[in-house]
DNA sequence: ATAGTTTGTTCCATTGAGTGGAACAGCTGT
DNA sequence: ACAGCTGTTCCACTCAATGGAACAAACTAT
């Protein structure tokens, strides 16, 4: 329909987008499905059958919702992942030494995407979730893996994704963006101060392997209320860093 | 290819095929899956292309595996399930406390689906992650679920998945797992003495909402050599069932 | 009750698209 | 240089996805 690529199975194609229409809508009837995605009735009813069939949803009465199954291969993915293996108990132990917000990011197709997410005694709820997509340049954990990426990777996500303001404190100058990539090789982590979400501050460190690869990078997450400019310099920083060297240290052998 | 009942969309059951083949194999070649899916080199290359272009699978080279796209189905999956919503803290709770493996589980097509597992400092490791199904009948979760499923509902489930032995001590008869059932539902929690792996036994307690449908169940996992016989008769089942009464106390409302 | 509206579902002719063989290209090792 | 692998492209054939129409079932309103 977009563009007639040496892609095929343009069936396939049209199953993903009512999978895909069921994750943005939720829980969805056929009709509405039918009208949201331009869809035949018919059609949709046939895709639906079809998935049900396959496990990949659950009717509800007249509703049908995404199912469990996702869950599987969502699940197997993430416990596939090798930087998560390692990662893990870092990220666990980050949320309960400083009770904030604790995340461990990787990039993939140009956005950063959210491997474990685990909430300390006093963190906020932020609805973030394995799996979930962010754009890079707009968090702490994103230009901690940006700035250790090679710099044409670099152009070639900027020119993909552009620079979109998530807040009005969002960098959306490429020169801005650069200054601070090289800010963040120089000390060694990320900030992103209410760029992403208001109220929010966060320290992201890169976990990088032997040979300068960056894997990903590990991050806390607080309420400006609770981190003063010291935390914010110097405190955070230091333990955010240190679960970087512990992983870092697992991943070589 | 199986049965053509009522089913339409012949095609994304394939794309389906191919993803199960490649969780079930892991990273794969064209020709590998062709052989493996007894399809031709040529359709499972348009659908692993079709595949990339929607980015559920990555290439590396020339193999290609599953992508974090998935996980983002998973995750989204998992965080809206009002279950988890209430449950995920005690699972958490109970992990630190016990220092032990604590699940969550929930029952989908008449299996048991984790739909959390957390490790405590000293526990197993035993490849359960988010999504993973059982056989219902050969874990302790599993039985504290079905004790509390409609008659009909476990007979169904039973005619559909028997009872597959998966250790020499599962529950293979019937009358011997109603009996089981019995027990459960007049003690309040159900126990897996290596029927599901050798040298493992747990403690499960099922979450039951204010109108008596079953909604999940909580459990705790230990090895045999840590879990005599009054831990597993007495302590253990105490705190999973007050686990599970503090998450169905946050249910009602 | 009855008529009207909206839902999900089934049926079927049309044609558009998935299929699979063959041919091609790129790679590795002997 | 050759043989035996890959992955990929091409294209004619035909099978299956499509979408309109007709259907039944469930509500709402009059």
């Amino acid at each position: 329909m977009t563009e007639n690529a040496p892609n095929r199975v343009e069936t396939s194609r049209k199953t993903i987008r009512v999978l895909d229409a069921l994750r943005e809508h939720g829980s969805s009837s056929v009709t509405f499905l039918a009208r949201e995605l331009g869809m035949n009735k018919s059609t949709v009813h046939n895709h639906l059958s079809t998935l049900e069939a396959e496990k990949f949803v659950v009717r509800d009465g007249t509703d049908y919702e995404l199912s469990l199954r996702l869950l599987g291969f969502g699940g197997y993915v993430q416990h596939r992942h090798p930087l998560y293996q390692v990662a893990k108990r870092e990220v666990h132990r980050l949320a309960s030494q400083t009770g904030e917000l604790a995340n461990l990011m990787v990039e993939e197709y140009g956005q950063g995407v959210y491997l474990a997410s685990e909430q300390g005694e006093r963190a906020v709820d932020l609805d973030i979730y394995p799996g979930l997509r962010r754009p890079l340049h707009a968090i702490g954990l994103g230009k901690a893996i940006l700035a250790h990426l090679p710099s044409d990777r670099v152009d070639d996500i900027i020119e993909e994704h552009g620079l979109p303001a998530e807040t009005d404190q969002t960098i959306t100058d490429r020169a801005e963006l650069d200054a601070q990539l090289a800010t963040v090789r120089d000390r060694g982590y990320a900030v992103d101060n209410e760029e992403l979400i208001r109220g929010l501050r966060c320290v992201g460190a890169p976990i990088v392997a032997k040979d300068g690869t960056v894997l990903g990078a590990i991050s806390v997450s607080q309420p400006v209320s609770r981190m003063n400019n010291e935390r914010f310099t110097d405190e955070v920083p230091d333990i955010v860093q240190s679960a970087a060297n512990v992983i870092e240290l697992h991943t070589n052998h």
